[in-house]
This record gives structure tokens, C-alpha cells and sequence, in this order.
RNA sequence: GCCCCCGUAGCUCAGUGGAUAGAGCAUCCCCCUCCUAAGGGGAGGGUCACACGUUCGAUUCGUGUCGGGGGCGCCA
């Protein structure tokens, strides 16, 4: 039991004498101002009103019938009617071999009952490298899962791969032509195509492995297509010459298909196949790791999309105009009706999207997490309208929106474009910057944020750097460890008395609070708050360190500190490894 | 026009229905004979955008105003 568990349950005792019933009203914080106590409690002030009695007569009541404790040194009564709580140093002292004992599951708790909970994050078109938006997604989607975890949740970690659709066919597209280009085959390249060199390459390798194989001649493939529009009209924003480049652009996969036939699903695997293991690479040295690559064709495949809409129209929210079947998510909460069949008879994204969320209520999830890039806000009120139609409950469906990264390099925004491809890809900044920034920096706001990426700072091994500042906390207990030389598990036996200094009680406070932020941060869907909590704690151990040595003279107290700092350094690396951040014990 | 995010120290940002609102950077002063100075101590710096409301209590919750950023396809 924590001292904080401890106090909660005698301040029970005595309010359920005074009030009965209002037990659970209790509620203790940690005073800001020391002055205040180790916890404060604000009980009497609520429950003065209902029991129409002055605050501060009812905090004196509770203080006298206050059990006695172990721990409590002393109980005050301040300000309007606040109860302060003081602790005896030992009860904080505890700590210490408590976090020796767990080690690395010291901060892990049973909130979350084990509820089963999906976090899909990232889940980025396979049609090209992940850039730096698709980074802060996967940061924050897998601390956010590590933290969920952390605080007694049965997580699900899962990529949903846009493996059907327009994209891919665009991506399977763009390597066609690519490869006609090297075989001196020159037909214009779409403006609206994939233009990454990353295609060339694929092209390049389908052209060593198989020749001229898929080659067609040019005027067979341009034939019927929608002509090409005037590229500047197209640039310039004219809605009508953009309408003829989607056109002429669905022509060439139109004409694609038609000419590489039966060897037109190997161009679609390749690409696929290529971007996707790209992809699942460059997560895995990113830390990024999932259980589950969920493809969005095999819903089409198991006739899963088809049986939603079936659903939906059976159940009467269906209907018909200008050739399209329209959901009627107005019905439901949302500002506009759906798309979820076209004219020409394709499926919407729409309509795989609700067939995939259905998937996920079948799975038995008690709580679904989507995280989404903060462009598709738009997006959620349909989703929820569409399974509120399924009679699904929308309330176990939780959108975390990722708001966008802006880079800085010397002062100076990075200038990004999807378009021209000047985008900064996931793997440039890891190896701009590290792995251990990235993750670091990537989750140091709130995911609702704009982040400005300071990358000077971000790389800079300095004090400046939040990154290094920590993890130069723990290289600096290690190296006190190595100096020391003894077995760390022989510290069992420190007389944790002889640690009385303002520097340890304030360490051990901090260290007694982490449990508490993986709560908070799992509760409040923030890992945010365990990398500010870790900066708190280096901040701590810095200070302590500068002001006292550890290797001293006086046996009893050197085994006393170095237990602490040992304590110290484990709960830093439990925290770092929430945040995917490596722990070094040099620098 | 509609929607989302934000407005807290010179800058970048935490924070909370509670008491005297914090950190880092920047500025100024100071600290290695010492376990890593990639560190530490101190000083200055605030109308928590503004108004009204709810409350015993609002920087926090609600409404409105002003200001900044972003998003709004039969795209995914």
C-alpha cells in the first residue's frame, strides 16, 4: 500500500463517523506550497455545503477522529478549510526498496483491469516512405500503447494497411510507367502520380528481374484515355482541369489493367510488397512494433464491406441518388450524408472503414483507439454515425487526433509539399537526429499540439536537450554504481533511515509519484506527462548529485544513498522504455 | 461559412475546480583538488488574451468577443 493509499483510508474511517456515505467523496493531492503538507484534502470544504456546517469545524472533526498511523506525523487545518497531511520520513523512505523489488514493473498498476484495448496508429498509405507526419503518429501510438499496457491494459497494437483502393493503383501505376521509361517507352508522367525516386527503383528492379516483359507500346496505352489537362491550369487550382487530371490519371490505371491483364496484380503485389517491408523496417528501428497488419483488401475479399452495406440498407439507412448509394449520417449526428457505393459501383474508403470498425467491435475490444492525423477530424462524426446504424456503441471508439510536426532547422520552417515530393522522410530525420530524440521530441507536447520540431535542438548534445539531460541522469548513477562496484541487489539491507537530507525527501517523493503519472497518462491517453515527470526526476537527481556525495566514508550511509540512486536510475529507465528511449549507462 | 487546436514569463511550453501559477531557453551573478560541468545554485521576469456566468473558491468548467494556427472532396 502506498502512503497515499494509507492516508486515503484513514480519512475514510473518520468521515464515515462524521458523514456516512460520504467516503468516496475523498480525494487527496499534492499540495504545490511544502508549507502544505505531503497531501492535502479538501473534503471538508465539499462537504460543507450538504452538511451545512462551517469547513473548518468539520476538518477539525475529522483530524480528531483521524485513526493514529505509523506514518502520519501530523494533520493540519489551513486556509478555508483544507486538511494537510504530513508524513513521517520513513513512510516516503519505503519506496526505496519497493522499486528494487519490482525493478522494471515498479510503475505498472492494475487500473485498467485488463481491458482489452486496440490502439491503431500510423496505418499510412503503403504508397511511399512514412515522412515526419507519419512519425509523431507512431511515437505517439506506440507510447500511448506502452503506457496503456504499463497501466494494466491488455493492448492491441495494430497497422491498418490500405492495401485496396485508388492509391495503390496509382502506386502500381506510377511503377509501370517508370519502367516503360527505361525501356525508352515515354509516356508523360502524371502530375498527380507517385514522382519519389523510390519508384524508379522499384521499376529498375522489375526491369532487371523480368526484361521487357510487361512492355507495351505508347499508342496502344494512351488510347482512350481522357486527354491530359494544361499542367498549369492544373497547378493554378482550376477545379475543372484538376477534374481532367483525375480523369486522365484513372484512364492510364484504367489502361493498365487492360494491357498488363492477369500480370497486373504482380505490378499492384510488388509495390505493395516493397513499401509495405519498407515501412515495417523503418518502424522497427523507430521502436515501433505492432501485432496486427490488418489489410484493408482482405474485407473486400471476405465480402466483409459488402455485408456492412448490406446491414445498413436492410436496417433502412441507405439510399439511392445520381447513381450513388448515400449513408444517412445526418440521421446519426453528422453535418452531411455519405458517399459509401459510387456510381460506378467502387466502395468508398467509407464503406471498408465500416466494415473495418465493425471488424474491431467483433473482436471484442472493450475500448478502440484511432489514431488519426488531425486532417481527418471531419472524419469522426461519421464513423461514430455509422456505428451508432450498427448498433455498435460508439462510446468505446476513442479518435485521438495527432495535430501536425513543423521542422526547424536553423530558426527556419522546413518547407514540406506531398506534392513535389519535398517531403522529409521518417528516415532522414532518424538519422538526422537519433532514434532516442525523435521518440523523445515527438511526444514532448500534447498530441492535440502543433509541435515545432527544433532540429538543431533536437540534435544538440547538450543540457539544452531534454533527451540527453536524462539519460545523462542515468549514465551518471550508473557510472556512480561501476565506481562503487558493488552488487546492486546488496543494497537490500540499506538502513534507508540514514537518507533525512531535503534532497532525498524530495527525490523519494518523486520517485514514490510515478505510479501515479502512468495512471494519469494512461487515464488522459498522455505520454506526454511521463516525459515531463522523467525531466522532473533528472532534475531532481542533478541536484542531489551536485550537492552531495554518494561514496562516502560512513558505510551505513553510502549503502542508504546508493540504494536511492539505484532506485532513481530504474525508475528513469522504466519511464524512458515507456517512451521507447534508449537508457545508456555511458556517455 | 462550418469544424478542430491554441492564447500562461522576452522565447518554447507544462500545469491544476483550491492556498504564494511552474520548467527549460535567453539575460545577469556564482559553483569542479570532488562519484561524468552533457551538471548544479541564485536573481530578475506574469492582468494565466478579454468579458460575463456557474462555484465557498475559476488560470482550470460554460457562453460570448478578439487574436493566431490548421482542416473542410462521389480523395485516402
Amino acid at each position: 500500500m502506498t502512503p497515499k493509499e494509507h492516508l486515503t483510508s484513514l480519512l475514510k474511517l473518520a468521515v464515515a463517523n462524521i458523514a456516512p456515505g460520504q467516503e468516496d467523496t475523498i480525494e487527496l493531492e499534492r499540495p504545490k506550497a511544502a508549507g502544505h503538507g505531503d497531501f492535502s484534502c479538501n473534503v471538508a470544504m465539499r462537504l460543507a455545503k450538504t452538511l451545512k456546517k462551517n469547513p473548518r469545524e468539520l476538518a477539525q472533526a475529522i483530524v480528531a477522529d483521524l485513526p493514529a498511523s505509523q506514518l502520519l506525523e501530523k494533520a493540519e487545518i489551513a486556509g478555508a478549510g483544507f486538511i494537510n497531511l504530513f508524513l513521517k520520513p520513513a513512510a516516503w523512505a519505503q519506496v526505496v526498496h519497493t522499486i528494487r523489488t519490482q525493478g522494471g514493473t515498479y510503475g505498472h498498476s492494475d487500473a485498467g483491469h485488463g481491458q482489452k484495448v486496440q490502439v491503431e496508429f500510423v496505418s499510412a498509405n503503403p504508397t511511399g516512405p512514412l515522412h515526419v507526419g507519419h512519425g509523431r503518429g507512431a511515437a505517439y501510438g506506440a507510447s500511448l500503447a506502452n503506457v496503456l499496457e504499463a497501466a494494466g491494459h491488455a493492448v492491441t497494437r495494430e497497422y491498418y494497411v490500405n492495401d485496396a483502393g485508388r492509391q495503390m493503383d496509382i502506386l502500381a501505376l506510377s511503377t509501370w510507367l517508370r519502367y516503360l521509361e527505361q525501356h525508352g517507352i515515354l509516356v508523360p508522367f502524371p502530375t498527380n502520380a507517385y514522382q519519389g525516386d523510390y519508384v524508379r527503383e522499384m521499376a529498375r528492379a522489375i526491369a532487371d528481374e523480368h526484361g521487357d516483359r510487361y512492355v507495351h507500346e505508347p499508342w496502344r496505352i494512351l488510347d482512350g484515355v481522357p486527354l491530359r489537362p494544361d499542367d498549369e491550369l492544373v497547378a493554378g487550382g482550376d477545379a475543372e482541369a484538376k477534374m481532367q487530371n483525375e480523369a486522365h490519371l484513372d484512364g492510364l490505371i484504367a489502361a493498365s489493367k487492360r494491357l498488363l491483364g492477369a500480370e497486373y496484380p504482380y505490378f499492384h503485389g510488388f509495390a505493395l510488397n516493397e513499401q509495405l517491408s519498407d515501412c515495417r523496417e523503418d518502424l522497427i528501428e523507430f521502436g515501433v512494433e505492432f501485432n496486427e497488419w490488418f489489410s484493408e483488401k482482405s474485407l473486400f475479399d471476405t465480402g466483409k464491406v459488402a455485408s456492412a452495406v448490406d446491414t445498413l440498407k436492410k436496417n433502412g439507412h441507405l439510399y439511392e441518388q445520381d447513381g450513388a448509394l448515400w449513408f444517412k449520417a445526418t440521421a446519426f449526428g453528422d453535418e452531411k450524408d455519405r458517399v459509401v457505393q459510387r456510381a460506378n459501383g467502387e466502395y468508398t474508403y467509407f464503406a471498408s472503414d465500416i466494415a473495418y470498425h465493425a471488424n474491431k467491435f467483433e473482436r471484442g475490444f472493450d475500448r478502440i483507439i484511432d489514431v488519426w492525423g488531425a486532417d481527418h477530424h471531419g472524419y469522426i462524426p461519421r464513423v461514430k454515425a455509422a456505428l451508432i446504424a450498427l448498433e455498435l456503441d460508439p462510446e468505446k471508439l476513442t479518435v485521438a487526433l495527432v495535430q501536425f510536426a513543423v521542422l526547424y532547422r536553423g530558426g527556419q520552417k522546413v518547407q514540406m509539399s506531398t506534392r513535389s515530393g519535398s517531403f522529409v522522410t521518417l528516415r532522414e530525420l532518424r538519422s538526422e537526429v537519433g532514434n532516442d530524440a525523435a521518440r523523445f521530441y515527438y511526444v514532448l507536447r500534447k498530441s492535440d499540439q502543433h509541435l515545432d520540431f527544433d532540429l538543431d535542438l533536437a540534435k544538440s548534445q547538450s543540457s539544452d536537450n531534454p533527451v540527453y539531460y536524462i539519460q545523462y541522469a542515468h549514465a551518471r548513477v550508473c557510472s556512480v554504481l561501476a565506481e562503487w562496484g558493488g552488487n546492486v541487489s546488496g543494497l537490500e539491507h540499506a538502513a534507508l533511515d540514514k537518507l533525512t537530507s531535503a534532497y532525498e525527501l524530495t527525490l523519494m517523493k518523486r520517485l514514490l509519484e510515478y505510479p501515479e503519472i502512468v495512471v494519469a497518462s494512461a487515464r488522459e491517453l498522455s505520454p506526454h506527462l511521463i516525459a515531463y515527470y522523467l525531466k522532473d526526476l533528472a532534475g531532481d537527481l542533478h541536484t542531489y548529485y551536485n550537492a552531495e556525495k554518494f561514496l562516502v566514508e560512513d558505510e551505513a550511509l553510502k549503502l542508504a544513498r546508493l540504494a536511492l540512486v539505484a532506485a532513481t536510475r530504474q525508475v528513469l529507465a522504466n519511464g524512458l522504455s515507456l517512451l521507447g528511449v534508449q537508457a545508456p549507462e555511458k556517455m
